[in-house]
DNA sequence: CATAAGAGTGAGCTGCTGCTCATGTTCGTC
DNA sequence: GACGAACATGAGCAGCAGCTCACTCTTATG
């Protein structure tokens, strides 16, 4: 299983060349979906993209590199998913404005949670897809804390660490609930997590003692 | 890759069998903490141990066995260092409570967070290796939330539910903060997390919007 | 139409995986 | 010490993984 460069070997030129990466894209999402990163061969991909093997090997140099650009692709729908729902306008108090991240949380990670989890947990050996994770990461709790200075009702002193456990929370427990959780109990997950997150964020540092 | 029966294929009698099986044990534990499940082969855990591959199958059917038997041991380790805590008395107050919850938590993973991050993330497709954790799981909520009952200080309604936010929490967050987490700031981690939990956990159900 | 480059193919190579089994070594028992 | 059972060995097998490459088909363009 010798490294190769994540860069395409060959750029398509023509639509369906453009068409047939797509495909395979999209073949290999599923099929890294169904049955895991390890068990999720190259051929199985291929195959369920209605294309030969070889075909897929003038597009993408190696299998890392086609999971590195599923992921890419991932992170970048779930930006621009929030930029989407921002372009509504900010609400107004803390705790609609935690709602909206949850919910921009939850639906990135409704179309295929298998598949997130693939990304984000079984497969994260490849060091560009660390970089890729740690990168995005960074940026959104950077986004989170400026939403926090500008916050009256925030409390906490160490925004930079109060973005980091908020930014941690919703992607941990969101993950969880969709693995887990029943779909219609989605409203009252949403309200329970929503509600932690305000109860956190707007006590004062030295929590007291009961 | 034929499914094959995960309990042992022959007991050990002697001490040195006893041992060997040990050495086994340990030496897939570091195999797969180094390389995860996939690259961690049964030829490298053998060498790893110091043994040949035939030893190895003497003592388990097959590498999925070996998986499930390091998960239950970690399980069982687990619980077995919360009895050792309670062992002193339950404290008196919720944050107490709390806060014992979250160093129990954070103990269990300290040990090897990557072997961790292998057993309960990335190699979760043995079916017994899901029931385990399912099992697991069911017991810890079941048990905190009796713990919530016995605490006049919690006002959430929905014990069960609260005592599932709690787990999902505490787990995922502790298991972040140990993924990425300097050891420095385990004691801001631990009163941080320990303070989100406690204001949620004492906030009466309907969250009164700011 | 000619033609060159782009797109697509799939048999098959190399390497490594989980695992077997015929054989050798050590132990407990008398 | 003899002898059977338990223990340990490791060359090697069957199978499949990722990936290559010599080849054919399609398309754009003159």
């Amino acid at each position: 299983m010798p490294r190769a460069p994540l860069r395409p070997r060959k750029a398509p030129r023509q639509q369906r060349a453009v068409d047939t990466r797509r495909r395979l894209l999209d073949a290999a999402a599923h099929v890294f979906a169904e049955f895991g990163y390890a068990r999720g061969t190259t051929n199985r991909i291929a195959e369920a993209a209605g294309h030969s093997i070889g075909s897929l090997y003038q597009y993408f140099p190696s299998k890392d590199a086609i999971l590195v650009e599923l992921a890419t692709e991932h992170v970048h729908e779930g930006f621009a998913a929030v930029q989407r729902r921002l372009a509504d306008g900010l609400p107004d108090s803390l705790p609609a404005k935690v709602l909206l991240c949850v919910r921009a949380t939850l639906d990135s990670h409704r179309g295929s949670p298998e598949l997130h989890r693939v990304l984000f947990e079984e497969a994260l050996r490849p060091p560009e897809l660390l970089h890729l994770l740690r990168g995005s990461e960074a940026t959104v709790v950077g986004a989170v804390a400026e939403l926090l200075a500008a916050e009256p009702a925030v409390r906490r002193t160490d925004l930079g660490l109060a973005a980091r456990m908020v930014v941690a929370t919703v992607e941990s427990l969101v993950h969880r609930f969709i693995g887990w959780g029943r779909p219609e109990d989605t409203d009252r997950f949403e309200a329970e997590l929503t509600a932690m997150l305000v109860q956190y964020l707007s006590t004062p540092d030295p929590a007291p003692a009961n």
